[in-house]
Formats: structure tokens, sequence, C-alpha cells
RNA sequence: GGGUGCUUAGCUCAGCUGGUAGAGCGUCGCCCUUACAAGGCGAAUGUCGCAGGUUCGAUCCCUGCAGCACCCACCA
């Protein structure tokens, strides 16, 4: 083995030879274990969330693969129609072309070679992260066998009666020039104003008086309404009001929409472009004026003088032209939420535009009570109650969007306006049995994004065939995602899964927090605070960083403070830490918070995990041979005390994975190797290893016990840092007599029953607290280690000395002690600094070596911790109802802890008053 | 307006069904001891947001308050 580890020499290579071997697709017979990914958007890149997902995903899949199971990770892509869309038109402008230019067809070709470019980006960089994903299976939203599917739910979804078209106020995204579901909508609170306007009675004689916040739809109004029950304007139902700047006459009406409390109780109407007003003019049977063109300009429904102009232009003038008239009352600063589109961010306009809906409450009961009843399972599980809120509330869903890119909608129109639904023209003609000669169009739109996504287990899986995929794989196990597309996505999945399979998509739903930077901000492109995974696995230098994150700026004068943090924050660039550093890191973070700060600083740590793993591998390696030679082998306590740990350690990572709780089982692993296996255990194993007086027979059993001990390891490590293991595992496992290509195909670590040993963990944890005791006397008092200390035992028991004497060599060596006497019996304990380990001490002469302030200072740091605990523990005793309440264990526990303290105190106060007196 | 989280060492976070507060990073000493200086050995550091309550006992359960996030919602 090399003696440094150096992830990039080894990471590309195992990869590459796992997936020539075609090690990730299902094999065996176990039980079906499924994930499918949450497909990225096909044109897009890996983000640090993705890169997080996928860890926690691929960790599941290798477990799961390893525990038997027959196991498939499911990858694929997104089409993400509005974002692609968007971005390929952004290309071309940059050519100085338009969408229109160019025309659907051609523009779609574009799209498509755009999405061939880039497609593999989101491939590579997944394999660079060791994502176990089965690649033969590779899907994309818009493939044929899934573009059927798309069709063939749209189609069924509208024979059951649960998709309609319907003329109706949508969310209207002027910049997109497309309709969009109210979860693209993100309403912010801004600052505003409030215009109070005077709307003049028809026949001249007085006014009242409307507040609004969007004057410009006045000229849309069709009535103001007031509150039945408000004096102010009793008697009024019904009078006339003469619009300003209209020409046209309204109705004030009294209805119980308005509320008599905001501004002066009157409220103006404009059904076709406002929500509430809507309903309101559905239920009085108001009529609808649209006065906004598709890109929300004035239209001709409206007065001359304003056709033409840009919304917000309209506003201004109209404003003016009402202050002119003197019908401006007053104007009142107002904070007020505003719509914008998520893509976009322009402000979204309801606009009365023909749509196709998806009725859902129908879809939504059976998956409430799915939820409901636990088959389907969130983790953590309050989730539930977001998930709950949404359904309850749930209203119909808009799918259908003007734009180009996308799952075209297989509905067909006649000149009479007549809709047909069906897989192609020729279906539709054979179906209703239309002559030739009828004209038929197909309907312009495509599908909202999300109704592909929300097919994505059934459609991966071959539907609407029925595949054997399907069978054996539907239900998946886990989804595995993040809260913020709960509705978008893991709620249509459920619906549009249960509907046509009857059957939920998955058992269980674990929802990871989102990935912050380490100041617990969200990591954005125009923050400039954005990591690529991939330049932590590989290191970047600065200046690429700082052009990394200065390029293809949205608002390009944010550059300079992006360059000037990056600079602060890494100023020597990122340095490489290999995909297992990461890998860890991201299940070290993947805690139940809902928020997770990602500090470089942690990578840092795992990597130097990544190298102790090596540099313990290497000692083995070094200190065994292949293959271990025959012969008895004779276990010594130390041998059984590792398998003991690492027995509670497997089942710690097991019952962690179970829990989906990566960062205990992250935590668990990492102790064991560190601190039990390294620290300890190697340590340990040296005087046998490396004497050659040692017995042959415990020699042997090291060797195995060694060797054994990193195989299994390197397994209970493999799910979280699939690289590493496997490079070592590949020299490791021949030698431990385990035969096998690959570690990913090995069984995943059991605890074997018997291997549990308190005994043998009570005498290790003496020999341990012995050394610990040597060490911080020598530590405390300053003695260099090149000073060889001869220890006397004081108050020794038969026990203290035959421990002793069965781990003399490690004592010994670990301890830096040339030696250990007991005190005989009536002999006069020499001068020296004591290290208590029950009644017995351990006392390190001081002739010469010790510092006597030094000593006197440590004992009495000691002793004041004693007397606080004591003190403690004496009061819980004194009190009655502790004894009396608490159960017996406890409570003997308790007086245990007295007695120990007391002892301690008074062999503490004794050695005082003995190295006090050399003074 | 409704809902959900969070507050523990300088920083980032664990702490399971209430029973002696932990880790990583950072800090401070001493060591290049032949697996590893990306290391070893040792050390320091907490009124567990605040105030009540339940309990023999509360970081943990309950109530209230404060601060910080986030989600949903049509108030002109």
């Amino acid at each position: 083995m090399d003696k440094t580890y150096s992830p990039r020499d080894i990471e590309e290579r195992i990869y590459h030879r796992w997936e020539d071997e075609g090690l990730f697709a299902p094999a065996g017979d176990g039980p079906p274990f499924c994930i499918v990914i949450p497909p990225p958007n096909v044109t897009g890149t890996l983000h640090m969330g993705h890169a997080f997902q996928d860890t926690i995903m691929d960790a599941l899949t290798r477990y799961h693969r390893m525990a038997g199971d027959r196991t498939l990770w499911q990858p694929g892509t997104d089409h993400a129609g509005i974002a692609t869309q968007m971005v390929v038109e952004r290309q071309l402008n940059a050519e100085g072309r338009t969408l229109h230019e160019l025309g659907r067809e051609a523009f779609n070709e574009r799209v498509w070679r755009w999405k061939e470019e880039s497609g593999g980006t989101i491939a590579r960089q997944m394999r660079r992260l060791g994502a176990s994903v089965d690649w033969s299976r590779d899907r994309f939203t818009m493939d044929p066998g899934l573009s059927r599917a798309v069709q063939h739910a749209f189609i069924r979804l509208y024979e059951d009666g649960l998709i309609y078209r319907g003329k109706r106020l949508v969310n209207w995204d002027p910049v997109l020039k497309t309709a969009v579901s109210d979860l693209e909508v993100q309403s912010e609170e801004e600052n505003g104003w409030l215009w109070h306007i005077r709307y003049p009675f028809a026949n001249g004689k007085g006014h009242v008086t409307i507040a609004t916040t969007r004057p410009e739809t006045m000229l849309g109004d069709v009535a103001v309404a007031f509150h039945p029950d408000d004096e102010r304007y009793r008697g009024l139902d019904g009078t006339m009001l003469a619009l300003p700047l209209t020409g046209r006459e309204i109705p004030l009406i009294a209805d119980a929409f308005a509320d008599p409390a905001f501004g002066t109780g009157c409220v103006k109407l404009t059904p076709a472009h406002d929500f509430n007003d809507y309903e309101v003019g559905q239920r009085r049977g108001l009529p609808l004026l649209n006065i906004l063109t598709a890109d929300a300009k004035i239209n001709d429904e409206a007065p001359a003088a304003y056709r033409g102009l840009d919304r917000f232009e309209a506003r201004k003038r109209i404003v003016a032209d009402l202050e002119a008239a003197g019908l401006l009352e007053k104007v009142e600063p107002h904070r007020l939420t505003i719509p914008r589109g998520d893509r976009s961010g322009a402000v979204v306009e309801p606009w009365l535009t023909d749509q196709w809906y998806v009725r859902v409450e129908k879809l939504a009961a059976p998956a409430i009570r799915a939820v409901e009843d636990g088959r389907i399972r969130f983790v953590p599980e309050n989730w539930d109650r977001t998930y709950f809120e949404w359904m309850r509330n749930i209203k119909d869903w808009c799918i259908s969007r003007q734009l180009w890119w996308g799952h075209r909608i297989p509905a067909w129109y006649g000149p009479d306006g007549a809709i047909y639904v069906g897989e192609s023209e020729d279906a539709v003609r054979g179906t209703h049995q239309l002559a030739a000669s009828l004209p038929l169009t197909q309907d312009e739109d495509v599908l909202d994004t999300w109704f592909s996504s929300g097919l994505w287990p059934i459609s991966t899986l071959g539907w609407p065939e029925r595949t054997q995929e399907l069978s054996t794989f539907y239900p998946t196990s886990v989804l595995v995602t993040g809260f913020d597309i709960i509705f978008f996505w893991v709620a249509r999945m459920v619906m549009l899964g249960m509907h046509f399979t009857g059957e939920v998509p998955f058992r269980q739903v674990y929802i990871h927090g989102l990935i912050r930077d380490h100041e617990g901000q969200k990591m954005s492109k125009s923050k400039g605070n954005v990591l690529d995974p991939l330049d932590i696995v590989d290191g970047i230098e600065l200046e690429a960083l700082v052009a990394k994150r200065t390029t293809g700026l949205m608002q390009p004068q944010l550059a300079p403070a992006i360059a000037r943090s990056t600079r602060k924050q890494f100023p020597d660039g990122i340095p490489a830490h290999g995909t297992d550093a990461l890998r860890f890191t991201f299940a070290s973070l993947a805690t139940l918070s809902r928020d997770l700060r990602f500090d470089l600083g942690r990578v840092d740590g795992y990597k130097n995990f990544c190298n102790k793993l090596w540099n313990a591998a290497r000692f083995v390696l070094m200190s065994t041979e292949s293959p271990l030679p025959a012969g008895p082998e004779a276990p010594a306590a130390h041998d059984r005390w590792i398998r003991s740990r690492l027995a509670a350690t497997i089942a710690a990572v097991r019952e962690a994975f179970a829990q989906y709780r990566f960062d205990l089982a992250a935590q668990a692993v990492y102790e064991f190797t560190w601190y039990e296996f390294c620290d300890w255990y190697l340590e340990f194993s040296k005087p046998v290893l490396q004497s050659d007086e040692s017995d042959p027979a415990a020699r042997r059993a090291a060797r195995r016990t060694l060797l054994e001990t990193l195989e299994a390891l390197l397994r209970l490590l493999h799910p979280i840092m699939p690289f590493i293991t496997e490079e070592i595992w590949g020299r490791v496992a021949p030698r431990a007599g385990v035969t096998g290509a690959s570690i990913m195909r090995q069984p995943f670590p059991e605890a074997p029953a018997d291997a549990a040993d308190p005994v043998i963990e009570s005498e290790m944890r003496w020999v341990m607290d012995f050394i610990l005791g040597v060490r911080r006397i020598r530590g405390e008092l300053d003695i260099a280690p090149s000073v060889p200390l001869t220890v006397r035992l004081q108050a020794a028991s038969t026990q203290d000395l035959e421990r002793y004497a069965r781990h003399e060599a490690v004592i010994r060596r670990m301890a830096g002690i040339a030696g250990a006497t007991a005190l005989g019996a009536g002999e006069a304990p020499p001068q020296a600094a004591a290290a208590l380990l029950g009644d017995l001490r351990i006392l390190v002469p001081m002739a010469g070596l010790i510092d006597v302030d030094a000593e006197l200072a440590r004992l009495g740091k000691r002793r004041g911790k004693v007397e606080q605990e004591l003190a403690r523990a004496s009061a819980k005793l004194g009190n009655a109802s502790f004894v009396q309440n608490a159960p017996a264990e406890v409570v003997m526990q308790e007086r245990e802890r007295l007695e120990v303290f007391k002892r301690e105190l008074a062999q503490l106060a004794e050695q005082h008053e003995r190295v006090a007196s050399l003074r």
C-alpha cells in the first residue's frame, strides 16, 4: 500500500470497475428494496443538496444490497419544462434570436440538442460521488416510454372525470406568458401603497370612496361592494356609480364580502383580475371584464388613453389622471403580499384563460388515508402534519402550461370547439367516428413538469405496462427528499400512484434538511456562497473558484463583493478532500434538523479519518502475512475485547440505519475506528506482534483478530465510504480468508451473539485506566517521555496484581514505565505522585523528577472535583424522599458512588499531606 | 391569521423511553515513539434561552415568555 492515502488515485478506477462488472443492478433473490431518485433537471448540475441526498440514498442502497436485499436504485432526470425552456431561450436571445422566429419544432429540436450536450453532466457527477444507481435503467421524463405513461395517465384521468378544461382565473406569469400552479407562486410581503379613490354617484350627488392597492385594475371594475350591516351606506344598495376615467356606470351593491373595518368599508370589484372578486362575481352574477393582455399590458377593452400601456405604467397614469380630476382622496403606505412567479420573479396576474385542471379532491382522500393509517410513514414523523395540512385544503391543480418544451396535451378540438382526448389524432377520429374531412387541431399547450414527475415511481418501472420491475419493486421502499417539495412532488406521487395502481408509491418518506453554508445562509449563485461538491472532492485553486462564483451572475454588480468574501474565506482555494470524506461529512450532517450548516472544517476532519483508516490498514498489512499461518491460537483479553466492542458498534450502526440516523451511524463507526481500534487495540497488539519472545499461539490469534476486525470494519463503513473501503478490502480480505470480487456484494456485518463480553470489557477498562492514570501524571507534571518511570502499587488486591501480570507488557509499553512492583505489607510508601484506580494506588516515585507545587496543584484540582460530586451524592442520599421513591437500583448506585468518592477523598488528603511535607 | 421547527462548550452539532452533560473543529501544554505530524500523549471550557410547574430528581415532560428560522393563507 502507498504510504499516503490519495483518493484521486483510487476513486475513479474503482467506480469504473464496479460499473463494468455490473454490480449496481439488482441481484439475488432477497426481499426487494427500491429507491427512485428525485430526478434532477437534465440540463442542470449537481449542487450540494443533490450530493447530500445522493449520499444518503447511496448509503441506504449499499446497506440494503449488502444486507442481501434485491436492491434497485432507479436513476433518471427530469425535463424540467419551464426551467429548461428558459435556459435555452436565453441562449437564443444571446444569439440575437427569439423563440418565435425559430418556431416550435425547431426550438424543441434545439432543446433536445442541448439536453444531449449537457445531459451527461449529472451522470458524470453522480459517478464521481460513487452513486450505485443501476445505469442500465436510466430514464428521462421525455423518453418515449415515460411520455406514453404521461399520455396514458392524462387520458385515464380525463375518462375518470378527474381532468377537465375550464375557463377561470389562473396565476398568469406575464413574462413567461404561461399559467402556473398555486405552488409556483411565491408570495412575499413588500412595501406598497393604498390609494383612496372617489367613485362619484352617477346622479352627480356625492360619492363613495374605495381603497385599493392596485388602482390600474379599476378599468375592469364592474361593481363596488359594502357590507349589508354597514350603517354608513344604508339604503344605497343598487345605486349607480360613475366609474372614473371610463365613462362606464357600475352598481354599488351590499355584500358581506366587504369588510367594514378595512379602509372606507367600500371595496371595488374586479372579477377578471382578482381571485376574491372573481368569487363574488360568480356568486352575484357580475360580468367579467378583462383589461389585460398576455404580457400584462392594458388591452382594447379599456379606454383608448390607456391601451397598450404596461400595467405599472398604466398605474402611474391613472393615479395622475384621478388626482387631476380631484378624485384621489389620499395615498397611504401599506404592507402587502405580492405574488411572484418562482421562476421569472415577475408579479403574477390573476388572468382569465382556458386551462386544464386535475380535480384533486377525490385523489386526495385516499392519499390522506394512506398516511393516516401508516401505509406511508414520514421520517421524521411530524412532517405528516405538513402533508395533512396541505392535502386537506387542496385545490384543483392547473396542469396546462403555455410552453413548447414538455409533454403536449393529448387533446384535439373540432371547429365547433368540441374536445376529443386520446392517444393521437387518428385514435381520436377512430373512437369518435369523425369524418376525415373534419378539421382537428391539437391543443398547443404542454403539461406541468410535475405531472410527469408525479408518475415517476410508476413510469420508471414501466407502467402502464405490467412489467416485472413494477411488480417486484413497486411499492418502492423509501423516498428520500427535501421538505421543499412535499407538495410539489411527494403529494402528487401519492395521489397519482395510488389512483393508477391502488397502492402507495413508497412506504417511507425520509425528509432531510436543507444544506446551508457555514453561516446558515441558503446557498445561491447570487449570494456567491455556492460550493460545487466536486470542488471539495478534487480541490480548486482560488482564482478558479472566484471565477466560477462570479461568472454568469444575473446581477453582475455583485461580483466584486462575492470575489472579496470568497478570497477571505478560502485564501488558499479549496484542497482536495476526496469523495469518501465528503460523503462521511454528509452522513454526519444528517441529523433530524431541518437546517444543516455545511462547514468545510468537518470535511478536513473526516479526510483525516480516511487517512487514519488507511494507515491502520497499512499497519495491519505490515503486521500480518498471507495466508494466516495455521496453528493453535490463544486469543488475549484485548483480542476478545475488540471483538466485543466491534459487536456493540455493529449493533449501534444497524440501529442507526434502521432509524435513518446516518449521523449516529457515522459517529459510532468513527469512534470505534479511531478511539478503540486505533488508539487502543493496535497498540495492545504491538507487544505481542513485535516481540520475538511472545507466544506464537497468541501471535496467531492477534493477527487473526487484527485482520478479521478490520475486514468487518470495512464492511461496516462501506455504505458511507465506498471507495477507500473497497480499496483496502481488496488487500485485507484475502488474508482474512474472505473471497469475493468486491466489498459491495459482501454481507453487512452482523454482531455475533457471543461477542459481547462484559467481563473482558471491565478488565480492559482497568488496563486502560491504569495507563491513563500514569500518562496523566506524566502529562500534568511535565515529565518528559524519555524519563523512565518505575511505579509502585499500593493497596493492590489479588485481582489488581493478576491483571497487572496478565497485561504487563502492554502496560509497560503504553504507560511508558519500566515496571511496577507491589508495595510490601508494612513497607512505607515512597514520596510519589499517585493515580487512583479503585482502592489501588499507582505511585510514581518523585525522587528528583517531580515538581512539588505542580503535584499539589494537581491533587487540589482533583479534590475539588471529587468534593463537588461527593456533596451532590450525599445531598441526594440525605433526601428521604429520594431514598424512598427512586428505584432501588438508582439508590444503590448512588450509595456506591458516595463510597467511592469518600475513599478517593481520603486518599487524596493523605497524598496531599505527604507531598506537602516534602516542601 | 393559522401551522411547524430551533435555542446545549469559542464555532458546528449529538444527547435514545427523565437518574453523574458529549463529539468534531478550534484553543493550550509536551512529543518527529519504526501504521499515521492528515499524527501521538495530556489539559481547559457549559446557571443546557428565560420564568414557572410536575417529580425524590428536569437538558429531557407540561405551561408561559423571549429570540431566531421556515411553511401555508384571498383581505381590498
